[in-house]
DNA sequence: GGAGTTTGGTGACCAAGTTACCAAAGGTAT
DNA sequence: ATACCTTTGGTAACTTGGTCACCAAACTCC
């Protein structure tokens, strides 16, 4: 089963026997449930998560205790805030939590500095790691400030959509991820509803109209 | 000289002496003219640049043709978003732009990757600009999201004001500092022109109340 | 079933972004 | 100098989004 997980990750497949036997050894599977506490400010950080199953969200506590939404980690990616605390020492004011039962690698501050230094494979995964999360942030502020909220709303909801198209999640958490206020929302839903594009019941939004809703962000995202 | 600028950089002090002769002899002493363009879309990266002196600005372009400011480079740092386009082979939508003259140091990707290996303090320095420009990043989307307008205008005039309380900048230059349009900055500045603050002439704002700029900014950051 | 909590709805208001102009200041060519 | 163009700044009307205050419906827990 250890074998195996490697694979997982793109980037890490090139690396070298010698080094997967030592990440391997040097790691650790754990397993948190939903709602965890991942890292927090104040709270130091051990260990690089690579993500397995699950995935967990990073947001930011403002001072005036509202939150914002930053980005999504999935199965597949690496946890790379929790390093920038490891190695850096720095504070940050971004918090992690687990959104679903969560499995992932654990890999030690030790082996991580290890593998850096011998590893040009791992290397380059981290600091791909890195700049990926630094141009989603780019991405981000971009659309916060030139993209509409009923654009941004849209697109979020179909991000959300399980498979029978059924987004769970009130409105005031709607309003978190996009960093605006609960209001917001419902006046933004209600316009879509209006519209046939979805129905609400407490706690959920179905999307009964997606072509809408990808109409929407098609004609106003990029060039539209 | 060249034995000097190593020092310029906290995080590089401890480094030992064999690492400083190769970062070094590894490295080169570059100087640009003010607007330069430093790094681009679509363009290769090919040195990590550590700024001794002047400033780099950092903004993003939208599909829209619109821009945002990012953050600025100051002399003793470094502008990591090139490594990671030389080391991430990712796309990247921000461009850096000299604001002044630059001196900096420039070190090519062979060098940057064998001291990465080879020392942990160049590492622990690396991952430190890192997360700096992660949290820094983390903390221009707060204030956007957060802040009002008027307390992010006087505390970016503040900032760029220049030893006579003076900003050389266009209502349009301020605008794309703050990601906001030009009548928006117009407007807050007929303001704090109002209110006896700053006085304007074409291309400059005058900061002759900066006690009031200063009250204003105070009052309304953290847990006003 | 009653009390408290969570979630969603609404109206009034304010802040900020957009659109569409115009005017003033400066630069340039002849 | 003057006519022309470009850059910069001013303004009004309007739309969008955020805030405040309050209420009602739905759920939870005894």
């Amino acid at each position: 089963m250890n074998e195996t997980w490697i694979n997982k990750f793109k980037g890490l497949s090139r690396l070298p026997d010698e080094i997967r036997t030592e990440l391997e050894e040097g790691s650790q599977i754990v397993t948190v449930p939903a709602g965890t506490q991942i890292f927090a400010p104040g709270q130091t950080a051990d260990n690089l998560w690579l993500l397995l199953d699950g995935t967990v969200k990073v947001q930011q506590k403002s001072e005036t205790g509202r939150e914002i939404f930053l980005y999504r980690v999935h199965a597949g990616e690496s946890c790379v805030l929790t390093t920038a605390c490891m190695l850096a020492f720095e504070d940050y004011s971004a918090e992690g939590t687990s959104e679903t039962d969560v499995t992932a690698v654990a890999i030690p501050r030790k082996t991580f500095d290890d593998l850096v230094a011998k590893s040009p494979v791992f290397r380059e995964f981290v600091f791909t790691a890195y700049s990926r999360r630094i141009t989603d942030l780019f991405t981000l502020i971009d659309d916060i400030v030139f993209q509409r909220m009923d654009v941004r709303l849209a697109s979020r909801l179909l991000e959300l959509a399980d498979a029978e198209g059924v987004v769970h999640a009130t409105h005031a958490a709607l309003g978190t991820e996009l960093g605006t206020a609960r209001e917001v929302i419902s006046r933004t839903l209600s316009e879509f509803q209006r519209r046939g594009w979805v129905e609400q019941s407490r706690g959920e939004v179905h999307l009964i109209g997606k072509e809408g809703l990808e109409r929407l962000v098609k004609t106003s995202s990029g060039h539209g």
